[in-house]
DNA sequence: TCAACAATTCAAGAGTTATTAAAGCGTTGG
DNA sequence: CCAACGCTTTAATAACTCTTGAATTGTTGA
């Protein structure tokens, strides 16, 4: 997960998982916010208000899925958020957009309603 | 969901969980890579070998999520991606990184190695 | 050396999510 | 009109995830 290949469809299920819980993604965007100072473990259980236990239980989910590493100093142990991980994620989520013709994404209004909305395009202009 | 606005907490929760399924994130990749056209249910049910029941359980997911639009067709369902969301979703993802210092996150290398190896840097050369 | 501290691991209970078969609903074509 | 079709809903079970308190590991400072 540290590496810089492609990921394979289980890593991005555990990153997925990893996320999709609002106390990690909590986790995850206030080191995200913090750079490369990142955190220690209790600065981040008072900011976010979880007991320790819990918060130790989500940091190994989030660490083991590659989205933070963690570096001990002396009895702390620091967390930061691994950028490198989340781009991989938005690469496999958003490649082969459209079989390779993104512009499709972005063209205009097709008169089909149901198409439209999939596109994201209004049928009627905003008030 | 099908809104143009900023994706709250509870909106973006509920996409993760509908991505950090295998089944889930098959249906929601070849939807993707099918583009403007989109897929009836059950050419999706075949393209991945899922039972119909059950693809209707995960379509239902990503639906609801917003990821995917339905759309009607005599006794057919169309979906299509709907990939304005998953542009909310990386906005929300990656928003205030390094506190709006983005390029701290590409910076030289520190010396301390569990930073560069939060920053996705390598310690030694590749080989 | 020993008590206080930072954090993690373990174990148990509560709450969720996934899967399947059976039943239901609307559409189509004969 | 009605049987076949495409798909969804319901209900039940099995599997997993979250949370908590108690026990554990390792570190620091007196």
């Amino acid at each position: 997960m540290l590496n810089n290949g492609t990921m394979n469809q289980d890593a991005v299920i555990t990153v997925l998982q990893a996320l999709a819980s609002p106390a990690r993604l909590d986790v995850y965007r206030l080191l995200v916010r913090t750079g490369p100072e990142g955190m220690v473990a209790g600065e981040i259980a008072q900011a976010l208000g979880l007991p320790p236990t819990n918060l130790s239980f989500h940091l190994k989910a989030l660490a083991q899925a590659g989205l933070l590493t963690a570096c001990a100093e002396g009895r702390y142990q620091r967390y930061r958020a691994h950028i490198p991980s989340m781009l991989e994620l938005i690469g496999y989520l958003t490649e082969e957009c459209c079989a390779g013709h993104p512009e499709q994404c972005l063209s205009t209004p097709s008169g089909n309603a149901c198409l439209d909305a999939a596109l994201g395009r209004n049928e009627l202009p905003p008030e």
